[in-house]
DNA sequence: TATTGTTATACTCTATAACTATA
DNA sequence: TATAGTTATAGAGTATAACAATA
């Protein structure tokens, strides 16, 4: 079962992202909460309707995400127009945000070295093929 | 945020994940229920703790998964000993568990075909190198 | 003492439906 | 009509704790 690709694929996931979970958890973040926070940081002003389509979260389901991180004092909510708000960081969560850029600069570092240098550069475009929208 | 190889990771599980799991439900079966039938077939007379531990399933999740491929009809449970059971298929069993199969071998097969042709023997090795036990 | 199977429970992620207000 | 945000809800997957029976 272990030389189906479809098979590593998930299993390499499940174990990276769950390492990378750890590491978030140190900081007192989730995964999502620690992508909200780096697309924020990389897009002032955003939407949280725009974050779900970039990172693939239901409108829904970014409502308690964003009122959490709104309570814990990490961004911040403008109204754009009558129906959508612009979201910032605080300045806590710059510092936040900061915490989790390095956090997943260490892991993704971490990751490409475990693989085989032969493989490495290969490893990349072979998933984005994978998930490109057909 | 497209060019990191753990979110890259993330993303290509996540879509080939969605993708099997709707082929599976095609045929009435969950990605667990799949994955528990075929390591049955290949291993006739496994207990409910070794499929757990193959599959990276909690002993406790594994009770309602194999009540349920029983109360289907296509599992039988024989005791081992005092305390294991010994898990095989029924005759629907055995045909459930071949759609399985061809299901899962299709995917596999789309799925490598979608990776460009100098990226795709480098795939697997590099996925098995992150989801090595260190 | 360790393992198997079990029950209960809870948290996270994901998903849909329905609603209001606005573009 | 389509979009943004919201609420309620449900299904999976996953996790821990505790227990009885057995190795």
């Amino acid at each position: 079962m272990r030389y189906l690709p479809g098979y590593a694929l998930r299993r390499a996931a499940t174990a990276m992202s769950a390492e990378i979970a750890e590491r978030f958890a140190t900081v007192g973040l989730r995964m999502s909460e620690a992508s909200i926070l780096m697309l924020i940081a990389a897009n002032a002003g955003i939407s949280a309707a725009q974050i779900g389509r970039a990172l693939g979260i239901k409108r829904a389901n970014m409502t308690p995400l964003i009122a959490g991180l709104e309570a814990q004092g990490w961004i911040s909510r403008e109204a754009r127009d009558g129906r959508s708000m612009g979201l910032a960081l605080t300045k806590t969560g710059i510092h936040k945000a900061a915490e989790a850029s390095r956090i997943s600069d260490e892991h993704e570092a971490n990751l490409l070295s475990r693989v085989p240098a032969a493989h490495r550069d290969h490893l990349l475009p072979a998933l984005q093929a994978l998930s490109a929208t057909e």
